[in-house]
DNA sequence: TAGATTGTTAATCGATTAACAATC
DNA sequence: TAGATTGTTAATCGATTAACAATC
């Protein structure tokens, strides 16, 4: 049995972020989160950075870096405690805050979105759905009610929506970006295919550009052919 | 009426790619293909690095290095020949080698993928969608005719796909995976949330991870919550 | 205590920006 | 020609890796 007690308290006490954490190593923060959530599944309890760098493909110097950015979270001679190295860097993404999300956009996309476990697990609560179609409007898709885009303004307020998820054709993006801004919305999830500016500086926008990642593909695809016939 | 004939000559001698295209700029080659197809759109037929850095937001002296390790794209005292841009970053990233994909899933994800343009305006064929749902077999969804994944092996093979869209649930993925990367399909766009590691070389995989978008947004949204409340 | 492994400094590497000569 | 703007070099900046003393 490890001495779990022992070890937290002497993260307590040296767990202080430093100065500004540099955004290479925000970038890097899900994925650890990932694994990490990952190795809690399988009921493990402690790992090295030397292993850790052996799972996720990285080297062991750059995992003590980036976790060191927020305090000491290992212990020398031990590693790292993964139950709560997950909670801190859970806590450091702001998945502990508990936001409330709507999804704009019944479609395919908007379904495929309220369908999965993706909000639950970061929690992220999936409050309802919006759609002007009207044979939508009243039912429920996945247990979320689907109710007027009319009546969007008026919900985010008064439910305190954090999270805006756009699932809307392009055409509409912009009037429901600023409609849902207006209404105190502090993050938009948009999956409508451009990039959204908005001028209010207290909105977030996370652009999906799913386009990007099937260029990256056939990018690498192309690569690899051209490297077979390289042969000179 | 602009001198493009000249110019075109121009280009073409001094168009000669450099050693090694950093992956810096590869990730932002499709950005660039975004804006300036954009811009193409708007009928623009030139613009200046110094133009192009305000609309999309980098440094013009980033966007001159940039395109410059592919040869001299651009003209002094000119700029760029938009149309001219666009098509050989078209090439780079090997949207003109017209490859054939198959969606692997045809649930909400998978036809939420299959209705967009996504793929042709990329120059990628949706050729077929696999499941393994009865009821949709022998159906067409968005003009894409869905077969049975028991036949996915045969079909890739004969049908030369290049691209596998795995739009399945996670207990699927790898077997569907080792079908396609066994019947020479050459990438394998993974939407399955989780990362798919194959052992054959041979094959690319993008993996998808709308997870971790999320949560930087939930990070993003929390650091804006405490910028708010340093005021001291 | 001895072994293991972190935290942290210093060295290296790569990416970005600035500046300006080349040239259209 | 004169003005504009690239291509390219050099300077700066940031991120990664290596190494090892600190310490559990």
């Amino acid at each position: 049995m490890e001495s779990i007690d022992k070890i937290h308290g002497t993260f307590e006490r040296r767990a202080e972020q430093k100065d500004v954490v540099p955004s290479a190593v925000i970038k890097r923060l899900p994925r650890y989160h990932r694994y990490l959530g990952d190795l809690l599944d399988a009921g493990r309890l402690r790992i090295s950075s030397a292993e850790l760098s052996k799972i996720m493909n990285v080297t062991a110097s750059q995992i003590r870096q980036d976790l060191n950015c927020f305090g000491g979270f290992g212990q020398q001679g031990y590693g790292y405690n993964i139950k709560y190295l997950y909670t801190k860097i859970s806590d450091l993404l702001g998945v502990s805050a508990g936001y409330n999300a709507v999804i704009v956009g019944a479609g395919n996309l908007g379904r495929a979105l309220a369908s999965t476990r993706m909000f639950a697990r970061r929690g992220v609560n999936r409050v309802a759905l919006f759609d002007i179609d009207e044979n939508l409007v009243g039912k429920e898709i996945y247990g979320i009610p689907v109710m007027h885009t009319d009546e969007l303004y008026s919900f985010c307020q008064r439910e305190k929506i954090s999270i805006g998820v756009l699932t809307v054709p392009k055409t509409a993006a912009y009037e429901v970006a600023r409609t849902m801004a207006a209404a105190g919305v502090k993050g938009i999830w948009n999956f409508a295919n451009m990039e959204l500016k908005l001028d209010d500086a207290s909105v977030t926008v996370e652009n999906i550009h799913l386009g990007d990642s099937l260029m990256t593909l056939c990018y690498k695809i192309k690569e690899g052919e051209e490297e077979d016939s390289c042969e000179d």
